[in-house]
DNA sequence: CGCATAATCCTAACTGTGTTAGGAAATCCT
DNA sequence: AGGATTTCCTAACACAGTTAGGATTATGCG
């Protein structure tokens, strides 16, 4: 068998055209927010009417699904890019590179960090396929910070929930600011300095 | 002039009419969230139909505009039923206290919660009215940090910001539990331990 | 008490949004 | 080329927020 260049064809046909979708789909929210993603503004921007769409995804929610799991593709991609050996960075420069890089990945897209992070969308939840770069984001933050000693769930809870405030406030209080931001470096600090390590 | 009883007993009625409609709201989001709360339904819960809501509102946005300003009203009554000398206690006690405290009131009801300080309602944005009393209780906090020599904006920023993200947390990943609500005392301990206080 | 006015409610209709169903057009495969 | 599949369209539906016109009820005044 030598394969089906065809079937490839067209599997990449349909694939680009999703792809044009959510495209169209992320432009709209950043112009006017992830309410505007309506059906029938997104299939005006790829030029079709609103029921074409349902050739492509199941429904609305779908669309935002796939989104949801493309911003968090993205994220891991973002971390990966700026990764450096975390063997020769203490655990606070770590974090203050992680809790930087996160944060700013965030506040230069708010639609996106608001799908990622936030419930902006009524009736909308991440279907467990998508969640899982969302999971394999946090696993892999988790296996960072083990050869730190930062191993119990608790530790990165708080971290977490730290980080997700500092962004949530940001973003919700002074966007385009730095409030919020100027505030990282003693955050982490004041995490470190608590941390009860061996 | 005596007054007038009977210009009363008009307000009264139309308070009245308005506090049976902002209810008839609060029951609807506690039992299917926030976006469940339609006109249709309110206006079926109170016995009318919905275009009649429009005599005491001027809009659905308007119905969730006196919902976050009660709410703030009872989170401030809620904050002031329980507090304590101030000067009678150690700031991390009073911390302690005051996180625990806003904490509780924002799991015992999510929906409440997430109207106050989550974006969940695509197109809602408190008036200047409603936002005082939010206003308000921040002012309050302020205020009461000042005999401990905390007045810094941005001490106020990261301690708000920390507790924001653990109900955040708590209230997206753990509903009902007490995942995040463990790491209250640690959190506030965390805090305070970093304060560069006078 | 009766009448006028204001308040309160209803119905019909409109616009916008997500979605379904049936069918036409385009593309792919043999 | 013909058949099958894919892709798109239109019409229609249900639901939600809202407006407009009118009916009903309550209030105020002489």
């Amino acid at each position: 068998m030598l394969g089906n260049p065809t079937r490839d064809r067209l599997a990449e046909r349909r694939e680009a055209s999703r792809r044009e979708i959510v495209n169209a789909a992320w432009s709209i929210a950043r112009e006017d927010g992830l309410a505007a993603v309506t059906l029938r503004e997104v299939a005006a921007r790829v030029g079709m009417r609103a029921p074409s769409l349902y050739t492509h995804f199941e429904s609305r929610n779908a669309i935002f699904d796939a989104m949801f799991a493309q911003a968090w593709r993205d994220l891991i991609e973002h971390m990966e890019a700026g990764i450096r050996e975390a063997s020769t960075m203490s655990l606070r420069d770590f974090l203050k590179w992680n809790s930087r890089t996160f944060f700013e990945f965030c506040v230069s897209d708010p639609p996106r960090a608001q799908l990622m992070n936030q419930r902006t969308i009524p009736g909308f939840e991440p279907t467990p396929e998508a969640y899982a770069p969302s999971l394999a984001a946090w696993q892999r933050f988790r296996e960072e910070l083990v050869p730190y000693g930062v191993t119990r769930t608790e530790d990165i809870d708080l971290y977490t929930a730290l980080l997700g405030g500092l962004i949530d406030a940001q973003l919700a209080n002074d966007p385009g600011g730095d409030r919020w931001e100027k505030l990282l470096d003693r955050a982490v600090d004041m995490y470190v300095d608590g941390l009860d390590l061996p």
